[in-house]
DNA sequence: CACCTGCTTCGATGAACGTCAACATAGACA
DNA sequence: TGTCTATGTTGACGTTCATCGAAGCAGGTG
């Protein structure tokens, strides 16, 4: 159980940048299972402490890093592990144990989604 | 009390994009205070109700609509006037009142800079 | 004025969340 | 084998959050 495999929402889609798993947020309202979906991945990210760690892995050389390097966070370190696991499960992160250490790597796709989803489309002001 | 004036992290910056709160988050580490700020913003997203209401509220023609309008989510219309609530304290939308209704508008600078954040920047991959 | 409609605020309740201390596990090394 | 270090897991505690019903406020209409 070394990788996540609970990309909750969009195909890995090995091409480009993914189907994202929703429209622009300005295109039309959101359906309700479209809204459970994205908002999943956007509570993820709804916490300072999560927030840092993930910043601390995607900025990190190689967009990957062990727990050690990014748990100087202010918390302590169950609690670091705890947080890594809920980014794990939003499919924002994967894990990947070497040895000793283990090491944890962001999903390009789903930045590129999320960003998709931020877009301001035609229908906007 | 109609404009909001919380927005919390975003200087209106009349020229172009505004000044995003944060580097994209694949920069460098977020510090404690960025993670607190953008967290917030991410955190408003975070709810499938307010996700669907900000949606509805995006893609409506003009960018604003009356409660009226987007409080067919399923939830009670109190708890819509709670998350509309949410969501101008985080500065994602503002309001105003037009004789019977209150039209709520979204606020294109944070929605940009939200994008700016999950771009993937030259550090990552 | 009274009445109705649209929206917000208040108070309460149950669920979800963040945090920690303690324990468990996995690998490295002697 | 034993021991040490690096992580993950469990259980518990206090806080925050989403939701609702009821009451309150604002504006329009008679």
């Amino acid at each position: 159980m070394s990788n996540t495999n609970v990309l909750p929402l969009l195909e890995p889609a090995p091409g480009e940048t993914a189907a994202p798993c929703c429209p622009p947020l300005t295109e039309r309202p959101f359906t309700a299972e479209e809204a459970e979906t994205a908002a999943r991945m956007f509570k993820a990210l709804g916490d300072p402490v999560r927030l840092r760690l993930f910043s601390a892995v995607a900025s990190h050389e190689g967009g990957e890093a062990c727990v050690c390097d990014i748990s100087d966070v202010g918390v302590s370190q169950p609690t670091v592990s705890h947080h890594l696991k809920k980014l794990k499960e939003a499919g924002l992160l994967t894990s990947e144990r070497r040895g000793t250490w283990v090491y944890y790597r962001v999903e390009p796709s789903v930045l590129a989604a999320m960003g998709k989803l931020l877009t301001i489309g035609p229908a906007a002001v």
